[in-house]
DNA sequence: AGTTGGCACTCACTGAGATCGAGTGCCAGG
DNA sequence: CCTGGCACTCGATCTCAGTGAGTGCCAACT
């Protein structure tokens, strides 16, 4: 069926404007791909792929390019799991496995991806929403400063200062910690929130002393839990892969670099990531960011099975090897979610 | 004296270049300068200043650009110290003040100075070495899983999970606690090491309980001590800048992006950056790094007035405009150092 | 129907002149 | 020691034909 063939012909476009990075034309197809066919046969077939919108012609007299309709559907209907050569198997695991806390693992993946795919890499932080708090320590540095320390089930701990305007004696400061223990610890951040809320009005009435303490303390640690700053961190490594773009340089690497250090931008980029385990592609303009329009977005949730904590991916050229990338990235996004579960 | 004007003209040619990004000949000089004499007489002293190898000619019938050599005697003679304009005065203090922990303080001069100066700027972390011990707190997670908190007084809080094999009694903790704040807390970096170590033998005959713990405690402590990963964290921002190099993209980009990846090659970049106050300028060729031939770094340490704590500065090409940058510099190290100062 | 070879056509790319002009070096005169 | 004048250099820009990869279309073949 000349349908299938038509598809095939497109596969074939695209694999090899990937990695040629020129126009192909009609010849050149033929003779690199076993398609048992006359150029001819494919001139007529490009003839009705561009005429429904997968490729395009950048002059009359030139091969075609597949646009970003091409490319999606090359991503959706075209490309078969590549599973990762043990080399690179290897190369994730040996990368990974030495890491010795949260920000070592992100520092890491973020390492891993870029040099896997050679692309731009993005790894969110674990995001705070889901976790739970494991502890909390209240530290005197002086009896009028407090050190707060809140540690997530994630392993990210967060700590705050606190100024008091009296001094707060030590058996306040041991009432006050394990009041918070009794009713944050285990909790998820929302409960714990609501609960350390709770605590202040009451306080007030009976002891005056610590009233104040508690209050700062408890705001201290509700501001921590809802840090939007933190919760939006993000990790970006392998910018050094944008020198590769050759050509079209200012069009994309400038408005890239730009986002880049957007990180608001960029949790919104990676944000469109669905569920663990699904790899989200963004194609050239699809998103809302115009000047991205000759950028490809490949990302995916991480995290333990039902709740993903984050997202990571990658962000590089519409012109570049989707399966491969895909696959690296999928992998990368199973390991650390195996070694945030181990830890 | 002709001496002085020949100065004055390598001057112009700097600051025209600065400003054009294109070789200046000797016609324009004199207009746009008001230096008092005719093109001719120009001309006799830039020959005179490319036989000094100061200026040097693109091609044969171009204008002159200065030569690395010629930026260095622009900088170390030719520049007076511009006073930076009230609004970046107010664009600074507004930018830092808002600034809640010491990762914030990092975070945000890096981006300022970027802004400021329009170029890739770099923020090293406060080093450890200078630092003091404020406190050590342990917590335990479990009986088995201790966390151990290192706060330092540069605000710098470092911490560490301890696994032990065997179940550690409270009171075993409380007397580990209390042991380890008597000898550490007040003490400089190397003199905590030592002291912590010591406790390690001493220990191991007397409380058999505790043994272990101990010497895993003071273990993670040392270690968060020396740690040459977080003693060489450095804050990189303003990368899109990178995209106005405009011409001399591969040959200048490339390398710098991996530079800028390689936290250590930067590290040795600032690291040539006297002591607090003083402002260093590396131009071109001048380092070990041949690849960065044709960038500049602007560099200054920053910290309480004798030890300086860290580094900060800004890379970009040998063409920039040398005062204000390096203006920019010097007044964001001392802002940084105050806001530090005052925490 | 679909495929194929043939053929005229398009058009970016390349390289050879030709031209232009900013800038230089040098020299003779102030 | 400065200056105006002048011949010279040489990169940048433009033009223009030639080349060739690639296309679209059509008639013939299976």
């Amino acid at each position: 069926m000349q349908e299938d063939r038509r598809l095939a012909v497109l596969r074939a476009i695209v694999e090899d404007y990937v990695s040629t990075e020129e126009p192909v034309g009609s010849k050149a197809l033929v003779e690199r791909h076993g398609l048992g066919v006359s150029p001819a046969t494919v001139r007529n077939d490009m003839a009705v792929l561009e005429e429904e919108g997968y490729i395009t012609q950048p002059h009359t007299s030139a091969g075609r390019v597949p646009t970003d309709k091409g490319y999606r559907m090359f991503v959706d209907r075209l490309t078969t799991v590549k599973p990762l050569s043990s080399a690179e198997k290897r190369a994730i695991s040996s990368f990974l496995d030495g890491a010795v806390d949260l920000d070592d693992v992100v520092q890491r993946s973020v390492r891993l991806l870029a040099q896997l795919t050679r692309q731009v890499a993005v790894v969110q932080y674990p995001t705070l929403s889901s976790s739970t708090v494991r502890h909390v320590e209240l530290v005197a540095l002086t009896p009028e400063r407090l050190l707060v320390v809140l540690i997530l089930s994630t392993g990210r701990v967060e700590q705050r200062l606190v100024e008091l305007s009296s001094p707060l004696a030590d058996d306040d400061l041991a009432t006050l910690r394990s009041r918070l223990l009794l009713v944050a610890t285990g909790q998820r951040i929302a409960d714990a929130v609501a609960g350390l809320r709770a605590l202040v009005p009451a306080d007030d009435a009976v002891a005056q002393a610590g009233a104040e303490a508690t209050g700062a303390v408890v705001e201290a640690l509700c501001e921590a839990m809802s840090d939007h700053r933190s919760d939006h961190r993000v990790a970006v490594g392998g910018a050094a892969n944008l020198a590769r773009y050759g050509d079209s340089f200012d069009s994309a690497v400038r408005p890239l670099l730009e986002a880049l250090e957007e990180h608001v931008v960029l949790l919104k980029l990676l944000g469109e990531a669905g569920s663990s385990g699904m790899v989200t592609v963004r194609i050239g303009a699809e998103g809302p960011y115009e000047e991205l329009s000759s950028t490809s977005v490949v990302s995916t949730g991480y995290g333990p099975e039902d709740q993903s904590l984050a997202a990571l991916g990658i962000v590089g050229p519409t012109r570049m090897d989707y399966p491969g990338t895909m696959a690296a990235v999928r992998a990368v996004a199973r390991y650390v979610t195996r070694i945030l579960d181990e830890a």
